[in-house]
DNA sequence: ATTGTCTGCCCC
DNA sequence: ATTCTGC
DNA sequence: GCAGAATGGGCAGACAAT
């Protein structure tokens, strides 16, 4: 098929925001497309290129793609249409080019492409190779538009997505074989399931009561999450992304095939870097292990993670997603030594609850999960099954430049420069897009632009006088900003029109609450 | 050999 | 990662 | 209540430029 009816479909489907009327779309573009372009088909039009594990990457963004939309071009005539397959395996190449000359090559071939294409196609290039088609339409719409055209039950097609993390050969699947193929597809070894995800909970009572007055509490660590895959000697690391970061983590797979017994396992749970004291460490220190590929096994030596793990999805043959919470977590026991696993409290009893996530805090850690004590596993939803508790704290902070929005976000200003007042003047020590609703926006734009000192082509800079208070989970050391320091996960809870930029935080009280996360966690002097 | 730029379905 | 919005 | 969009900081790696 042409590229041009998937960038047409690709338009029709961002002109409409009824889900309904997308699945409808999809379903109808389905049935056209040519056995064998399925896969590339479907990966394209929710904007990716490869399947969520394949290491692959294009390694071409927006500078790259900006010189090439840039770079004088000219359409040649004798050209062929684009067709799916050609795109697609034209973005293989560009993946696949690497070592020296391979930007220029990735240059050359995008730039084919782009001279091949229309306006309309040049636009779903783009946001293709970004990685974002915005187009009400990701991988969510893109099971019920699967599920539409094979006449499937959409819980089959989601199983089939989350046993195997590949999209377009789930869609070839299905409408190959419709719900008889989907039910063949089972759990296979070092192929990584899609993780189950947690859904923000705001106070313990309120998680207490969603789960039925009594649940299961674990320590919710500032990690990475893992999946490990084991067969006998055979030992695999996925990270929550199913990328295989194994080769990184050689004493993760120690661990596992010392004190680990069981032999044929999927287990998760969570990697956390450790200092001197036995305390965590930032989450700044553990990323410096985890994408590694030089020097290893000094990093192994000079951050060493502990595991907790909380969770076997997969034991001696059994696919055990469907089995209870508690049913599971014995399971995991029997082949896991007890410091191995998540710290952990069922309970009925708040009041006890707010002692144990005390102790987590105390002990560095970031808060607790809930989990349901019959809750299945729905790996790839970000389902109810499991909340996340994790305190927050504020700080009043001043806007001092705020960038132009995009998409729905189009002519607001909505992206806000915080600072902090210092002897050297305000310091900026991060950005916020959140909090805001579609009114404050429209509110705080105006407001800004009142106050605009001089703009660039993305950016207004104001008077510092309008001051928000910023919820944000940790501050960590910034090598991006003069002022040393960065909010991690900042977000507006509210505009405080009471108060005036001197009675906003300083850089001194910043610094302040940076030191004291220390008194629960160690700091890494390399 | 060193430094700078760009990228990541990166990790959170 | 967090937040808001349309369905 | 789900699914999607809009964007955050910081890390190592890979290649390009000097």
């Amino acid at each position: 098929m042409l590229f041009s009816e998937l960038a047409e479909l690709c338009g029709a489907l961002g002109g409409t925001t009824k889900r309904k009327e997308k699945t409808r779309m999809l379903a109808g573009f389905l049935h056209r497309l040519e056995p064998e372009e399925i896969p590339s088909a479907i990966l394209l039009i929710v904007g990716s290129v490869f399947p969520e594990f394949d290491p692959r990457a294009l390694e071409v963004g927006w500078r790259t793609m900006r010189r090439v939309l840039e770079g004088g071009r000219q359409t040649t005539l004798i050209d062929e249409p684009l067709t799916i397959t050609r795109v697609h395996r034209t973005l293989e190449e560009i993946a696949e080019a690497t070592g020296p000359g391979s930007r220029r090559r990735k240059e050359s071939l995008l730039e084919g492409l782009i001279s091949r294409a229309d306006p309309g196609e040049v636009e779903v290039l783009v946001r293709i190779v970004f990685g974002e088609m915005r187009i009400g339409v990701s991988e969510g719409m893109m099971l019920e538009g699967i599920a539409e055209a094979s006449a499937s039950s959409i819980k089959l097609v989601r199983r089939a997505l989350m046993l195997t993390g590949d999209l377009g050969e789930v869609a070839r699947i299905a409408l190959e074989g419709g719900e008889e193929g989907l039910g063949r597809v089972s759990v296979r070894m070092f192929v990584p399931l899609k993780p189950m995800m947690a859904t923000m909970s705001y106070n313990i009572a309120e998680a207490l009561e969603e789960h039925g007055g009594r649940a299961a509490f674990e320590y919710k660590f500032d990690g990475a999450r893992i999946q490990i895959h084991r067969r006998d000697d055979r030992i695999r690391v996925y990270s929550r992304r199913l990328t295989d970061v194994t080769e990184s983590l050689p004493d993760v797979v120690d661990v596992v095939r010392g004190r680990i017994a069981s032999e044929d396992a999927i287990l998760e749970g969570e990697a956390v870097a450790v200092g001197g004291g036995g305390r965590p460490l930032p989450f700044q220190d553990l990323m410096r292990r985890f994408t590694r590929v030089h020097d290893i096994a000094d990093m192994v030596e000079k951050i060493p993670l502990r595991l907790h793990f909380f969770d076997v999805l997969y034991l001696d043959g059994r696919l055990l997603v469907d089995e209870p919470y508690e049913a599971r977590w014995r399971l995991l026991e029997g082949g896991c030594p007890e410091d191995l696993l998540a710290e952990r409290l069922i309970t009925g009893d708040a009041a006890e609850v707010e002692g144990f996530l005390k102790r987590a805090l105390e002990e560095g850690h970031e808060g607790l999960m809930v989990k349901r004590l019959d809750g299945r596993d729905i790996p790839g939803v970000r389902g109810k099954g499991w909340l996340k508790v994790k305190p927050t704290e504020t700080l009043d902070l001043v806007i001092v430049a705020a960038d132009w929005g995009s998409g729905r976000r189009r002519g607001w200003l909505s992206n806000y420069h915080l600072a902090a007042g210092s002897e050297a003047g305000y310091m900026v020590i991060g950005k916020t897009f959140k909090g805001l609703t579609d009114e404050e926006f429209g509110w705080m734009t105006r407001r800004l632009q009142g106050l605009k000192a001089r703009e660039t082509e993305t950016t207004v800079h104001v008077r510092p006088e309008v001051v928000v208070e910023v919820a944000f989970n940790e501050i960590q050391r910034s090598p991006r900003y003069r002022s040393g320091f960065a909010l991690r996960f900042a977000r507006v809870t509210r505009i405080r029109e009471d108060k005036e930029p001197e009675d906003a935080d300083t850089l001194g009280r910043v610094k302040e609450l940076y030191d004291k996360q220390f008194q629960f966690k160690d700091r890494i002097i390399l």
